[in-house]
DNA sequence: TGACGTATTATGTGCATACATATTATCGAT
DNA sequence: ATCGATAATATGTATGCACATAATACGTCA
């Protein structure tokens, strides 16, 4: 039997979150008690703890403890806030709308890199996203029944998918892939701009234990959509 | 006189990095070496060189030791891969061109957007990336002579400038704003492509110590260009 | 009652030590 | 000379301990 590692304790707590046993906003027990629990060093605790606050996972405040965070703002390096968050920092009014919902089989491409088997069928849904009175994002979204069976009964005429995702599905991998493409003319009518404007288009992919769970297309008007990313040096 | 931190070891070897003392590929002393100089113990040191590896400044392989890292390839999470690279990995071959090379004041975006006083004339390169028959990347860029003097003697006619400054100015910081544009005629034309038509615009600028060094405006085919992140799951 | 100082508590980090593990170097046998 | 076992070595990490630091809780005093 070997020593309790501060992988075993990181990956217990993580799974806890998964599972929904911790959910955002708990206190994680005192490193002394988890110590106790694992039967090792509070150092190996307090490695664990430590790599989960880099990671985003945890929020770790002298005396006051340490609490599960929020899985929304994940990552400095590469800031992708949510819609909602963005369109109201900048101090318009944010409104979501729900354009159409259908449970039907994805054209090939999606249908590839969601990793379904022809044939079979999964969400569609086609939302936009307003700021003020001009069109911030129009999404056009598959979601991956297989996984996540309970969006069948979710009614996202009042919430963003991404938002009930996030909720639901905590930890996962995302991948973003960035380009400038001519708005088609339904796209222009639909995002308000003239047909052949560039916009900026965001293709995100959401994997949960190697499993594809959605894939969105998210379309903005390019004169005004700006992403940024900054790369810290260390320290 | 408090005990030494794994932040000083960790800043001391930074600083050995960014003046020069220790260069990419050169073996940084092992712990137990470093922790008599430091006059403290292994673990401190141990940790000081694993955040510097976690950070991508390092190497660590056991028994081989810790060895600098080659400053570009620095996060996973947002990988900017020098256009070079970038090209070769698709089989085109890479071809640098320099169109324009000027020492002139900066017109005011930029010159604010490098901190500049009025008047002060700073390093104008104009640059055009090919991937075989197709151009893959336009480039205007401006340099900082008060940060970089030595950009001033260089010779960007066979090699780009963005290659150059990451030799000459290792870990600094740099911010990326990526948006979508419709091509003016001018850059249409030598883009090759039709005016009008979607172009992935990168505006990257760059800082050491905070002092801005470069800006530049990278102007790539929409059509073609795809930017990828991916952001990791903890464990 | 309210302000302030102190006790309490959870995390942050350093040290000496011990052992684990990966990798290279070395040396001996064939 | 080649292969393979073995030694040497640098990093990886667990432990017990001590003290530092930040933030809250709480009790005292005006």
């Amino acid at each position: 039997m070997s020593r309790t590692s501060y992988l075993d304790v990181k990956a217990a707590i993580l799974e806890q979150i998964r599972s929904g046993a911790l959910r955002p906003g708990d206190t994680v027990p005192g490193e002394e008690r988890l110590a106790g629990e694992f039967g090792c060093a509070r150092v190996t605790v307090n490695r664990a703890l430590r790599e989960l606050a880099e990671a985003g996972v945890v929020e770790r405040r002298r005396k006051a403890g340490t609490r599960v965070l929020d899985p929304t703002p994940r990552d400095a390096e590469m800031e992708i806030p949510s819609v909602r968050a963005e369109i109201e920092a900048t101090g318009n009014p944010y409104r979501y709308e729900l354009l159409a919902r259908q449970i039907a089989p994805p054209p090939r491409p999606v249908r590839e890199g969601l990793g379904l088997i022809p044939g079979i069928r999964a969400l569609h849904l086609t939302c936009r996203h307003w700021a003020g009175a001009c069109v911030h994002q129009l999404e056009d979204r598959w979601i991956n029944l297989d996984v996540v069976p309970t969006a069948r009964a979710a009614d996202f005429r009042a919430h963003g998918p991404n938002d009930w995702l996030i909720q639901a599905m905590p930890l996962s991998r995302v991948e973003h892939v960035f380009s400038a493409q001519n708005a088609t003319g339904e796209e222009a009518e639909l995002l308000q701009i003239e047909p052949g404007a560039a916009i900026f288009v965001t293709e995100r992919r959401t994997w949960i234990e190697g499993r594809a769970i959605t894939r969105a297309r998210l379309m903005h008007p390019g004169a005004t959509h700006r992403l940024a990313a900054r790369t810290l040096p260390p320290i």
